[in-house]
DNA sequence: TTGTAAGCGTTATCAT
DNA sequence: ATGATAACGCTTACAA
């Protein structure tokens, strides 16, 4: 007697349609190949004629494993971590995995939060945007069965599975690039949000390249919390300059350099001759602003990606094909020369 | 004697360190004010000494519900549909619901499997991003004992919730918007790709506008696969004609729209003297345009927060208030009016 | 307020 | 290649 089952066909059903046990039924889903010709075709027919969904609740609670890859980013509407989601969700569809998602913020507690439900699910991978957690988030991934990735900053000591890029570097081939159009005096301008990390490193990189050419580095720090309005705020402030005037800007990201840019067409500024402005992000109105921005374009897209090959890796290691995958991936970001440096 | 369950603790490792039984522990998690205080503080104390995570698995197969709501959108990464993404993720997340996600990518194919694959988890509810399936997506969700929620396009004749906005009523805002400020010779820029459905309802809003107003209604479609590239060549064609050249271009889209400023610049044309350009959209690149862009906003941000809200209504349908919920939500879009028109 | 017993629908194990 | 059986970890139903 069932006790409250809704009315939803079960592998019961289907196998006494077709005339087999449960489990062969289960093997036509799992193992098709272990399944005999005609058998496969009474299964298939009874599926049809049933409309036969699996329950995946009850297989994951089976087998200790869903089908489900879950993965937390600070927010899915922004320009940043978009197509990272996309791609990562794209290359699961194929696997026939779906996607759990929490945005966290960058809150660690919204992290935290986020991850705890997540492991509920006993999903196939674990998928977080940062590797900066709150020690209970760091009790839970370090005692998680399941594989953990971390994705956009690179941390290779860390034991998760490391997906992203260096901002160090792209730091480095801002300056290189300025300096290579023969620019010297080359400032960096902060994004008035604290606790950037990675945009300090990006700066970390500028510097050091401007150390090594034996010219200076500095950073101005704008006040205004709107990062449109910080970007005008430094253009307005740097110019008005008696000395030591700067040739360029390096922004902490594209909305700031945005900003810049608007600001500058509002102080018939010439961009680039009295000035060249460089962002972060390549974000999608990028190439539509008067100057264009130049800027330094991230691999989000390939950081899903990736993603997605590495869990297709750890899901089917079976037997001889065991190959161990690279614990750090570390990709290249594209520099994007256009208008405005 | 354990079959292959992982070293997660479960239900009865935090019964017995707290000496209750599991259905105490459940209902601790479950309905708290049903466990006296001295069990709860037992409780506690146990599940935080033993990390204790609940397996929503098990909880799911057990309860015939999980605490799951699937959406399929047509892309995650563009400008559309991640305000409303992220705003269901964040009202879900109060409400300890998690968000699983598929895009479709407007294939009829690729929708139908995501629903097949999302009516395995037997999720809350079920949100859909257009009112055009497969035959099968149809039969999969008139079957559905769960609530399934369309959104952005509305038609009220369907079974399904609707959350959404109408575009007639857009078409008819940008023409009236236009006339208002003394435009005559109005027309309407198509998208280039082919059935876009939700266009074609704008252009019919349009055009009841113009011919009530005795005004002439008409539509160019360019041949130019990309947005962009297709409204600059609406642009170069219009304002070439020798007779009844333009005043005022509506465009399927604010891509559409971009694509015709940039023209404009190229051109020399003084915008919106003449030519006055309205677009749909409001993707975040519409204020940074020079000139910024008019257009009109649609409730992307609120489609998700009222999914939110109906699906909260939905499960505490408890006794007396279980309040019917409306069937359709007609949202407003906002014309932002800029400087381009 | 708490507990006992019986499933929920699937898959792992072991056998044939 | 196929099947019988026993879990998986939790919640519903009912009882106390």
């Amino acid at each position: 007697m069932s006790r409250r089952r809704v009315d939803r066909p079960t592998l019961a059903d289907v196998s006494a349609l077709a005339g087999v046990s449960t489990i062969t039924v289960s093997r036509f889903f799992n193992e098709p190949h272990r399944v005999a010709p005609d058998a496969t075709a009474r299964i298939q027919a009874a599926v049809e004629q049933l409309n036969y969904v699996p329950n995946l609740t009850a297989g994951g609670l089976a087998s200790a494993r869903s089908r489900v890859v879950a993965m937390v980013v600070p927010n899915i509407s922004g320009p940043i971590f978009a197509p990272t989601l996309q791609a990562l969700a794209d290359g699961l569809t194929e696997q026939g995995l779906q996607l759990l998602l929490a945005s966290s913020y960058f809150s660690g507690e919204a992290e935290e939060r986020a991850v705890r439900a997540f492991l509920g699910w006993n999903p196939t991978a674990l998928v977080l945007t940062s590797r900066f957690h709150t020690p209970a988030t760091e009790r839970l991934i370090a005692a998680a069965t399941q594989p953990v990735i971390e994705t956009w900053d690179l941390a290779p000591g860390r034991a998760p599975f490391q997906i992203g890029f260096s901002h160090h570097q792209v730091g480095r081939d801002a300056a290189n690039y300025l300096t290579g159009r023969g620019h010297r005096r080359i400032g960096f301008v902060h994004n008035s949000v604290a606790g950037d990390l990675s945009a300090q490193e990006r700066f970390a990189g500028y510097a050091e390249v401007m150390q090594a050419k034996g010219l200076q580095a500095w950073g101005y720090s704008p006040t205004e919390p709107d990062p449109m309005q910080a970007g005008s705020q430094a253009v307005q402030a740097l110019t008005a300059l008696k000395r030591g005037r700067p040739q360029a800007l390096i922004f902490a990201n594209d909305n700031l350099a945005c900003g810049a840019i608007l600001a500058g067409q509002r102080l018939g500024l010439r961009l680039p001759q009295d000035l060249a402005i460089f962002g972060f992000g390549d974000y999608a109105f990028a190439d539509k602003l008067l100057p264009s921005l130049s800027t330094i374009r991230p691999p989000a897209q390939a950081i899903g990606q990736t993603a997605a090959q590495l869990i297709s890796q750890l899901t089917r290691r079976t037997g001889a094909e065991a190959r161990r995958p690279a614990q750090v991936h570390e990709l290249d970001c594209t520099l994007v020369t256009r208008e405005s440096a």
